[in-house]
DNA sequence: TTGCATCGTGAACGATGGTTCACTATCATG
DNA sequence: CATGATAGTGAACCATCGTTCACGATGCAA
């Protein structure tokens, strides 16, 4: 995608594939980068050889080298709060406590202010947005029209795509169950839905 | 030390929020947790200073310690490679370079060998996947009925729901448009299907 | 006043980690 | 055969980092 192509020549050796599973591996297993001393003990080989490899990986485009430290692309994901309400307007006034953070990629919404929310019930099951999923939220006063907002409707919070019913501002629904909301002057946009996350566990 | 967010025991003084701030501020900047002696030279204090506030915000819960490492917890995001292919097994089917990386919730799939797949198609619509979504794999030859599988059906990956057909193991699509396949010898389970994905960019 | 927590200085220790160097072995290729 | 890429041994260098210790200053509460 971004900075995909660093190196279309060779492909990877066997061994230097097996270096790259078990960098994943280990990097799964302690939630760490692993150092190059790690690596050389996973193989039981020596220090010299290890760092060759990881060198040559990084060369290759399958490793991250940043700050002198080696590691996969895109494990910096950045710390989303899931939020047990929507956090309204000012930063002062939401002191509550996150239910947990979720790592975000960091291209999603950058600089801008993330929170993520768990979606109650299936109002927008035609989108792809079911019971239970968390959605990434930007938090923004404004949105277009087609977009898939977070409105608060008489406080409580909404995921919804705004549009227009006969005319009027409206939020939609993603469901032939559920009828549109006809906007009304009571009703705030929160944010913009920027992603959707499903756990099946 | 590891439970308990923020509102536990006392609240921050305002140096230490200070401090929590300026973590967050040199991770960001970085995509690194910063070193103490980061911390410190960024308010010019000593570095045993330094370190005695982070280790107060960690024992606060607002940072998490790991393997010696303070940061920010939810930024341990494990990098899945979004594979333009299905890896299957052997080495020699996989070279090739990922198309990206995805920070995934490290209690998905722990210790498990993940990756993650762009799917085409419409065939899963009915269970919320959708075209271009990304899914979450942990690699396994064996699945539940009921479950989400990633198969091999001609050396084409597909997304299916793992079931019967009268009677018969099948894929079962979730879409009226598409009809089950009936499960024949050459059709291999790459893996599990643990999370979806989806960018509304 | 006496504690106690907070916040800072200055220095040092020990461990870990990235990096490099010299040397050897294997193997495919021109 | 010669060459270059790959893969490994063994050892060492040096920077960085977490951690600790001793000590001083401030401010607040019992």
């Amino acid at each position: 995608m971004r900075d995909m192509p660093p190196t279309r020549g060779k492909p990877l050796t066997d061994r230097q594939h097996e270096v790259w599973e078990a960098f994943k591996l280990l990097t799964a297993r302690r939630g760490l980068p692993p150092s190059v001393r790690d690596v050389a003990a996973h193989f039981r080989i020596q220090v010299s050889a290890a760092h060759r490899h990881l060198r040559l990986l990084v060369r290759r485009g399958w490793l991250e080298a940043r700050g002198g430290v080696v590691r996969l692309p895109g494990s910096s994901g950045v710390p989303v709060p899931i939020m047990g309400r929507v956090p309204a307007g000012a930063p002062r006034e939401t002191f509550e406590v996150p239910e947990g953070y979720l790592p975000c990629p960091p291209d999603w919404g950058r600089g801008q202010d993330l929170f993520a929310l768990r979606v109650r019930g299936d109002s927008m099951t035609d989108a792809g947005i079911l019971d239970q999923d968390v959605v990434v939220v930007a938090k923004t006063g404004h949105a277009r029209d087609g977009e898939i907002v977070v409105a608060l409707v008489d406080g409580e919070a909404t995921v919804k795509r705004l549009g227009k019913s006969g005319g009027e501002p409206a939020l939609l629904p993603a469901n032939p169950k559920y009828k549109p909301i006809v906007l009304q002057g009571e009703v705030r946009i929160a944010g913009k839905v920027l992603g959707v996350f499903r756990s099946l566990a």
